[in-house]
DNA sequence: TGGAAATTGGACTAGGTAGTCCATACTCAG
DNA sequence: CTGAGTATGGACTACCTAGTCCAATTTCCA
């Protein structure tokens, strides 16, 4: 393992990286191999040992790639959760993502759960903090409503926040079971009725 | 592949199915190998593929296998989601369950979704079906509810059902990744509030 | 500019994989 | 009791896998 990484360096980790994700997003983390991984990023063997430890650690590395291009996919959307407006624009660009790929894929980090958190307990942390990192935008905006008074002062931002990501997931996960967009967009009419609830 | 099974042959093929269930309920499916499959059911190698046409044909035996395992073990609980009673103890029930196992494992279909979906499109078809015929309970109760004027003549029974679920499986899988069934407790409570803010 | 560290190439090992094949033993109806 | 179909055993192939190893090349700073 390097002590510094060069410029090259680090071009060459990234791209070893870029192409594992986008092999585990198309095939699945189990059914990434090395050797496809090498293929694609143009390198060779020695260079994924030179940059990572073994298997496991690329594909800790792709968990954390995946988390910031899903937050990014979302920027200009997650800082807005604190009025009315900005959580049903939020809502509306996440159908509108599920309906662009036909329902495929279902969320990048939730699929990877159910193939490694029971398998690789450094994996499911980075999982967990991804989802920390995600939620923690929406805890935070719905805090601010709280604190403007839009949201009863008994209403639970954390909790409202936490089932608001559960119907989320679940409802990615009935849109991709189903390979129907619709599932996903009745989960976050009831994410809507769910804060409206709460509403001061 | 023979016509008909013997009852020895039955046996054979379920002991095969019970294996392989296990083992992918433990390791997941990608992890699951035929070698290990006949190790545990006491079997040759032959015998699989005298039952089965192939891998991805077990596989999908085991999706429906643990369909019927997981409604069989929410058993006497299903068939009395029609009072708001009855959905209580559903809720109380799969959280208990959770806390059993620690917070380990997610829901045994729904983690399987995010392994199989986009790779087998037979095995999204089961899973499909087993998503099914448990939301087809939920909604069953829910419009039995409506026709007893229990819930509002507005509420849509099937939206409902498939908020329900959602919360349910994204619940399950924010349990799994933080290993923490809190996050379940906390998403059933938020599908108690959706389902009676649909109260007549 | 010299040399230590970073970067790269690619062959090689050892082990696991799904699936095939052929022979044998069993079962049950006619 | 016999024979056609069912059930079983286990070796074998061809391939893919993660990880190792040694050597060569490039980079960069003291």
């Amino acid at each position: 393992m390097p002590q510094v990484l060069t410029a090259k360096g680090r071009s060459t980790r990234a791209r070893i990286v870029q192409a594992a994700a986008e092999l585990v997003a198309e095939k699945g983390a189990a059914a990434m191999s090395l050797d496809d991984v090498c293929e694609r990023a143009h390198v060779s063997r020695s260079q994924l040992y030179h940059y990572f430890d073994d298997r496991d650690d690329l594909v800790r590395a792709v968990i954390n790639a995946t988390t910031d291009s899903v937050l990014l996919a979302q920027d200009g959307l997650l800082d807005h959760l604190d009025t009315w407006t900005g959580l049903d624009r939020w809502f509306r660009a996440l159908v509108a993502l599920q309906e662009g790929r036909e329902a495929r894929g279902g969320c990048p980090i939730g699929s990877l759960v159910g193939q490694l958190a029971e398998r690789d307990p450094g994996a499911r942390e980075n999982l967990a903090d991804g989802f920390k990192r995600w939620e923690g935008h929406l805890r935070e905006g719905l805090e601010r409503m709280q604190d403007r008074g839009r949201l009863s002062v008994h209403a639970d931002p954390a909790s409202l926040a936490t089932s608001t990501m559960a119907l989320l997931q679940g409802g990615l996960l009935l849109t991709q079971v189903r390979r129907d967009p619709k599932q996903l967009r009745t989960a976050l009419a009831a994410a809507r009725v769910l804060l409206r609830s709460a509403a001061a």
